[in-house]
DNA sequence: CCTGAAATTATCTTAAC
DNA sequence: GTTAAGATAATTTCAGG
């Protein structure tokens, strides 16, 4: 699995993506070249899915986010999976255990927004039955490190 | 708000993080320079937050995923929002409306982990009174385009 | 598996238009 | 908004520990 230099490799890039190799180098207590290796083989192995950026929903105007869990007709799951992911305003669906099948989470710009992608464009996916919507208030946590994770996990 | 040309950066650099300047310049349909200064006044502005990488969790063996609802007495609310900031396993967290006060999301390595982790660990978080697990089996929809729902947002 | 240096290529950033 | 140019950084290669 991932050893110390792999974890500080990880979590620095967890937290700045556009860190120079210089940088990263520097930080992680190597030289360029093998670090620079080191993330190339982070990415062959599929640890490093890939590079994005974080964007902060309230500043363009969401202001509404929500979970919502959903049962549906599992004869129609795989349209009803096609509709989530092709729906911009889902941001995150799992297939949970437990009372629903799914839980999505989902921005709107609005309350009246929220209201019409529950009551028109959610209730209308393929073999929705039933939903239930809790709104997040405020986010607590964003993303952890996967590197302190793995850290943690050896530790205990 | 965005105007087209900011959405379409913002896509694609949620989409790549690392993309260089003189392709992200030639995607959007612009020279480099006006590109460059669109993103550092998204920085500015507070849209971008920062950049990030993507790590696969079953790629360094967090093979669980777990959303946990947790009811607390809110005379501590401080203390437990403190205590799963800290804590490396707990992924996210919201406070949510509904019948629970908090929405968790959490990893571990395996089933024996994760019962440590609601057994010993989060029953042990201050102020925490009842919790219900839900397990996550399947990812159907990891993170949104920001900007593609932005785009949605403005049409309709 | 690491270091360090050197060469090449690409990219960033600023300045002038 | 464009084009252009100097400063920085990325990437590959190689000799050596």
């Amino acid at each position: 699995m991932l050893d110390t230099l792999d974890r500080r490799i990880v979590a620095a890039l967890e937290r700045d993506a556009r860190v120079s190799f210089g940088d990263l180098a520097e930080e992680v207590g190597l030289s360029k070249t093998p670090c620079w290796k080191r993330v190339k083989a982070l990415e062959d192995a599929g640890v490093i899915r890939g590079y994005s950026t974080r964007i902060d929903p309230a500043a363009i105007g969401f202001d509404i986010e929500a979970f919502i869990q959903v049962s549906i007709d599992f004869e129609v799951s795989d349209a009803f999976e096609a509709a989530v992911k092709k729906h911009p305003l889902i941001r995150r669906c799992y297939a949970t255990t437990g009372e629903a099948d799914y839980l999505l989470q989902i921005v709107t710009v609005d309350m009246r927004a929220l209201d019409r992608m529950l009551r028109v464009e959610l209730s209308r996916l393929p073999g929705v039955r039933r939903t239930v919507t809790s709104m997040a208030m405020r986010e607590i946590k964003g993303d952890i490190s996967f590197a302190d994770a793995a850290a943690h996990a050896l530790r205990g």
